[in-house]
DNA sequence: AAAATTGACATTTTT
DNA sequence: TGTCAATTTT
């Protein structure tokens, strides 16, 4: 029997124990906010509530594995009965359940990203839309703002008002595609991650029966995260739980970071009206970080306007101060993050460490510099594995087999062939799939004679649709078939698209059933990882992604301004907003250490060198006295008297005249003693005496 | 019609 | 840097 009085603070408690009707809890970071959520899945047990009754709406999949395991742990038996999972998955099972409900009378097939991008262009083409017109918005940005305007549920115009003025000329032509999308949409009987909502909340208002049916079967709704819940999805919340249902929000509006896809945090800041009588609980001790650390983190939280009030304090008064780290350009950084990780590595395991940052490629020179030292890493964020060109190959190559038909796994699978492109592909799909079989039967025959690939192919099809192995081994009848292809289309980097194939490999063989395995793949987010992150591994992660988790040593890179807050969101104040709360977000994973990383230059692709940069706003407005700046050896050999000092790091030596003397010797700091106009400049090095310089090469310190 | 080549361009964050 | 779209070559 669970102890719940003593396992709990009190206002955890009353979290756990209020069942009855609408609960907001506004949970700080760390305040415990996954434990409360356990234990209140294992207290509905208790009271004799069936798990399959509860329904867990998460913010993402390894968030939801992560609580079913641990009550799973707390219960002492599975909890694999509990529903749940993300709104688009839940969605998803839903609609499937009752698609001839909404019409759909053969089924539906969900789109990611780039199939919809394939729809669009095809849309685009019909329409004859925007032809050799280079300023005409790309494919992919023309289906955010269509993606944006729904889930803000705003309307194009206003949209493109708000955030794309520049391109107002087009508004008729993308509303026209926005047109012709759709129509396409449904002939071929395709849903976007958007419909699943959308659709769902139609499921569920048009029939009465439904909504009865998900009522009864659902009879307690937990939501985490709803600080980033959309409009659309608080009304299915609102709508699955009924106003006087029994529903628990969790939230922080501090921690709100998904504006840009439509998050409003209108949701929770208007819950309690949403939901007349709804009980409101704050959880405000921190049982993760020390309180050095939340002394920084309440400043970011201080200068930033929350609608909640929250006074966070921690029962872990000892720690040192957050580190401030100022390393003279992005590959130093990268050296400097090397170094701290190893110190750190004695004393924590290294998956208790991490390093985050705002956009997945800020990681490359650190990448660079771990593969070096052969540490091994994780990445998480940016883009998605299933997305990568050769896994979207063989996705689709598995996707042949699965009806309905599905004309966008059949193009791209045939436009794999020798000799087939668009064209040929689609004519094979009309003549398979839609001609009278007879046709299809003759067109096959004259095709395979004609193509040895092909007929291999269908070889490898007929013989899955008889036979209806697991997705493991039909991945590996695929694999055998596309290896080859593979190797003439990636040449390049063959070592590590066949790594990630066998990644898939891995994850195909925790399933069973072919089409759950590959809805999964399109839906949720799967990870190669499998279930548990490997031991002894670092972990790198932009900040959305590292959300709900934790880590004894946190060290986040690139706090320089126009990356951190991008320089995208400078234009609007609300977006600068949600950049700040990115930076709580990011510091509140910390258990024991944090490291900030402020590099004074960054590579410039474009001109070649290092170009200087400022520390980002966000920690210019820190107070000093909260972090402790690292002295650093390698960065304090200045001596004492030198005023103007500049630096050369040695990645920008590259440059430098190669008469030999100095292309690797000079750099580090000296001090200027002359400038000789317009881009020259006398240095003296110390050790080295004094050289003459361009400009270009220069960071000037002071 | 497909395959290869060139040229332009933009670079958040996620389901 | 790599990706996407338009253009040329096969």
């Amino acid at each position: 029997m669970i102890n719940f009085e003593k396992s709990l603070n009190p206002a955890q408690l009353e979290a756990v124990t209020s069942t009855r009707g609408p609960v907001l809890v506004i949970a700080g970071a760390g305040s415990g906010k996954t434990r409360t959520i356990v234990y209140r899945l294992a207290y509905l047990v208790h009271q004799g509530e069936l798990p399959e009754n509860i329904l867990l709406l998460t913010f993402t999949r390894k968030a939801a594995t992560q609580m079913l395991r641990r009550s799973g742990k707390l219960l002492n038996r599975e909890m694999g009965m509990v529903s749940g999972g993300t709104f688009h998955g839940f969605s998803f099972l839903l609609l499937k359940k009752f698609a001839q409900s909404l019409g759909f009378s053969d089924g539906f097939t969900v789109m990611d990203a780039a199939d919809a991008e394939e729809v669009l262009k095809g849309a685009r083409s019909e329409l004859d839309i925007g032809k050799g017109d280079k300023s005409f918005p790309r494919n992919r940005t023309v289906l955010s703002y269509l993606s944006k305007a729904r889930n803000k549920e705003i309307s194009l115009q206003v949209l493109m008002e708000q955030e794309a003025m520049h391109l107002i000329n087009y508004l008729e032509d993308i509303i026209r595609l926005e047109r012709e999308y759709f129509l396409e949409k449904q002939r071929l009987s395709l849903v976007d991650f958007d419909d699943l909502l959308f659709f769902t909340e139609r499921l569920l208002q048009e029939n009465p029966e439904v909504l009865d049916y998900v009522r009864s079967v659902y009879r307690h709704v937990m939501v985490d995260e709803y600080q980033d819940t959309n409009l659309v999805q608080a009304r299915l919340a609102r709508l699955i739980a009924s106003p006087q249902g029994n529903i628990m929000v969790v939230g922080d509006d501090a921690q709100s970071i998904y504006g840009f896809r439509g998050a409003d945090v209108g949701n929770i800041l208007d819950f309690p009206r949403d939901f007349p009588g709804a009980r409101i609980i704050k959880l405000e001790q921190n049982y993760r970080s020390t309180q050095p650390l939340l002394d920084l983190t309440n400043c970011i939280l201080s200068s930033m306007g929350q609608k909640f009030e929250k006074n966070l304090f921690s029962s872990r008064l000892e720690g040192p101060k957050p580190e401030l780290i100022t390393p003279a350009s992005d590959t130093s950084q990268a050296k400097a993050v090397l170094e701290r990780i190893e110190k750190l590595s004695a004393t924590y395991p290294l998956h208790e460490i991490a390093v985050l940052f705002r956009a997945a490629y800020h990681a490359y020179p650190l990448e660079v510099e771990l593969n070096r030292a052969s540490v091994s890493y994780q990445k998480f964020g940016g883009m998605k594995f299933s997305e990568a060109a050769h896994i979207k190959d063989v996705l689709s190559l598995m996707r042949m087999v699965l009806d309905p038909p599905d004309l966008l796994a059949w193009t791209r699978g045939l436009a794999l062939l020798k000799g087939v492109g668009p064209k040929t592909a689609l004519r094979l799909y009309r003549a398979l799939n839609q001609g009278d079989a007879s046709n299809a039967a003759q067109e096959t025959e004259r095709f395979k004679s004609r193509s040895e690939q092909f007929s291999g192919l269908m070889h490898l099809l007929e013989q899955q649709r008889q036979f209806q192995e697991g997705p493991y081994h039909f991945l590996k009848e695929i694999l055998n078939f596309y290896r080859p292809i593979l190797e003439e289309k990636y040449m390049e980097d063959l070592p590590r698209r066949l790594g990630g194939l066998e990644q898939l490999e891995q994850i195909a063989s925790a399933y069973d059933q072919l089409d759950v395995f590959l809805a999964d793949m399109v839906l949720e987010n799967s990870e190669p990882t499998g279930l548990q992150a490997r031991e002894d591994t670092l972990v790198l992660s932009t900040i959305h992604s590292a959300k709900g988790l934790e880590w004894s040593a946190v060290l986040i890179i690139d706090l320089v301004e126009e990356r951190f807050p991008s320089r995208r969101a400078m234009l609007d104040p609300g977006e600068v907003d949600e950049e700040h709360r990115l930076l709580y977000v990011a510091c509140t994973r910390a258990r024991d250490y944090l490291g900030l990383f402020v590099p004074e230059s960054l590579y410039h692709r474009v001109s070649g060198f290092n170009q200087p940069v400022l520390p980002s706003p966000f920690i210019r407005e820190i107070d000093s006295g909260l972090y402790s700046r690292l002295r650093d050896d390698q960065y304090a050999k200045i001596p004492a008297g030198y005023k103007s000092r500049v630096s050369v790091p040695p990645e920008m030596s590259r440059g430098f005249p190669a008469n030999g003397y100095c292309r690797h010797k000079i750099f580090g700091r000296g001090k200027v003693v002359q400038a000789m106009p317009p881009n020259k400049y006398r240095v003296n090095f110390p050790g080295f005496g004094l050289k003459t310089i361009s400009g270009d090469y220069l960071i000037f310190e002071d």
